[in-house]
DNA sequence: TCTAAATATTTGTTTTTACAAATAAAAATG
DNA sequence: CATTTTTATTTGTAAAAACAAATATTTAGA
């Protein structure tokens, strides 16, 4: 596998994730940041090596082993986000792109024995499960803070959204991961919300709100 | 850089090292794995980057930009693979081949943080000098086992060929850097050595001694 | 249902890295 | 010093990934 390859399949996967059943070509483009000419290639010649289910006109489906290999990729770049903020005590903005590139070295036993040095972590530092070895992982039961009535009070256990600029409005505010959150009142006119985040009042706004995951 | 450029930049440096003053294009085809009219080809692209001295027939030199690049590429190298047996307990006969691909990942916050975990370490789990954000870096003085005199007595420093075959003899005889190294006696029929390692008698060959550094 | 708009694919190129075969230059040898 | 051998370069191709422009298919609108 080569690394654009494994991006390709890595994007597949979410985008199923995040909806559609089959996804299409033109969606696919739109993420790898490439054309539809360069993804119908690609997609072919993933199909061809048995990673998707590809017929012309009718979008892409991760075979078995497409969503095993998606899976690996993903496990390595979330641990590797565990690692750079655990033990290179990177901010959680700082750590995208650097997984982006570290998730493609290749090596098992790298994997298994950062795997070990970070404790088996079960989330990276936005919130997302990380998988374990042979793919399995438990999403978090989990809600966004827009969609939840009034009084409700949780933990904050992910974001949505994990942009550097979102994360980094987070971080101006003080808003972090394993903070008790409760949702005091929510503005009728623009679904904006005021929280109880520990011991403060925060008001945000219902963008903020539609990115933050608590725990209930 | 391209992976594959950085890889021509780093070979032609060590080949520089271990001798002559201009690198054949031959020499780099038999290092690099590949075939001299390949690297034609690159070492032309290379010199257009200002990377290195090429002029046909007459062989390739490294610019001070090129000098500068390498030494990067190696330090990255070798802080990885201090990594790999500090924090994830590889043997020193397993990290050639995960470095080289980590050697790759650009980011100069993760190789300087890299750098701090590990405390700056001045050498590789090799015994081979690790070049600062500088590219500046201290060779040890050091001497080969079969050139040095009988009695001499010093401490294992380095190896000279650190392919996984010789390291993994070396672990098979307990052999280490950091040992107390004493030469009892040199067979003149085959230049064989009789150690004194630690509290133990070896018998090593002349193949192995010249493999082997001590610092006197 | 027929046509226009949206979506997806084909075709023909480009760039990067590499190779084999043909050729040229340099070095070695008689 | 002419010839052979070694070494290096050129030329013509290939595979991977991408793109633009042309074309085909599907979907949505009238």
């Amino acid at each position: 596998m080569t690394h654009s390859e494994e991006n390709y399949i890595k994007i597949i996967f979410h985008l199923r994730r995040t909806g559609m059943e089959e996804v299409s070509t033109n969606a696919i483009a739109e993420q790898m940041d490439t054309k539809p000419s360069s993804v119908t290639d690609m997609v072919r010649k993933l199909s061809e090596k048995g990673l998707l289910h590809y017929k012309k006109y009718q979008g892409v489906k991760l075979t078995e082993l497409g969503k095993a290999m998606a899976l690996s990729i993903i496990r390595k770049h979330r641990l590797w986000e565990v690692f750079l903020v655990e033990k290179l005590n990177f901010s959680w903005d700082e750590v995208h792109e650097v997984a982006e590139q570290l998730e493609h070295i290749k090596s098992e036993k790298l994997i298994d024995k950062l795997d070990w040095l970070l404790d088996y972590p079960k989330y990276d530092p936005h919130g997302d499960p990380i998988p374990d070895k042979n793919g399995a992982f438990k999403e978090r039961e989990k809600k966004l803070l827009n969609e939840v009535p009034i009084n409700t009070a949780g933990i904050c256990v992910g974001v949505k959204d994990s942009s550097a600029t979102f994360l980094k409005f987070l971080d101006k505010y003080n808003i972090a991961l394993g903070q008790q959150i409760q949702v005091l009142e929510r503005e009728e006119f623009d679904g904006s919300l005021v929280l109880k985040i520990d011991d403060r009042e925060v008001h945000i706004s219902n963008q903020i709100a539609s990115n933050l995951y608590i725990k209930i």
